[in-house]
DNA sequence: TGAACATATGAACATCTATTCAGATGAATG
DNA sequence: CATTCATCTGAATAGATGTTCATATGTTCA
């Protein structure tokens, strides 16, 4: 980026300090954004919003989504990695289910600011 | 992808289908994804809560991110296409504001998911 | 009107992401 | 222990995304 800072009356200098120092701090400000991108993808939204309905298996959400095992595989890695979701194993098959039902709140919100 | 399905008991595709009703819409989740979609980059939080603190015109959010112009600009016009934020001219600048401050909700709720 | 300034935009580019495909892993069962 | 089944994983690929660069637009002011 070039070092460019427009004219504006002086003043407004100061507030964007102002507003720098009510700023979140940028790591937590990426954590949220993180947050943020897993649930930017509707299919892991689908498999957390199913996963809160029910403990399901991988193939019962790929049977569910019509989506191959593979790809909801990759997606629940994700979910994995980010601990919003935990697993047990029952001989073959591997049962997944929310880790915190909190998440679903972030959902529900979402839903509320989608209606609108 | 394949037409899979998997042996486990017959009972559980009465739970899919169980689970299958109580889903949300197809539209719908791929709106609240289009949401967190937006959220999911660190740019786009910084500039709504910047936005949140106070009206800014794009020099200063700039100025505020460290950001170039150019690249401040590109994401505004993201934010005006979802309706998240509106703006008036003055002069030469353009001074952008929150259109609706729920989207606040959003990211403090993110902040919170982020803080466990 | 022309110069200076603030912002917007299109093209180009590098990076990231989601899915598919092929094959590996690990558990049950005959 | 070989086979079958459910799941996982790595590589490949196509499409999306964010930034930069150059330039266009629109406003002010001399």
């Amino acid at each position: 980026m070039n070092d460019y800072i427009c004219n504006i009356e002086s003043i407004n200098k100061e507030i964007v300090e102002e507003v720098r120092k009510k700023m979140l701090s940028s790591e937590l400000t990426v954590q949220v954004s993180d947050i943020f991108k897993i649930l930017g993808d509707s299919t892991r939204v689908k498999i957390l919003y199913a996963l809160f309905q029910e403990e399901l298996c991988v193939c019962e959400i790929s049977a569910l989504l019509g989506m191959s095992q593979s790809a909801v595989s990759h997606q629940l890695r994700i979910l994995r990695s980010s601990n919003l979701v935990k697993f047990r194993r029952e001989g073959k098959a591997v049962y997944y289910s929310l880790a915190d039902e909190h998440i679903i709140k972030l959902i529900e919100m979402g839903v509320e600011h989608a209606k609108e």
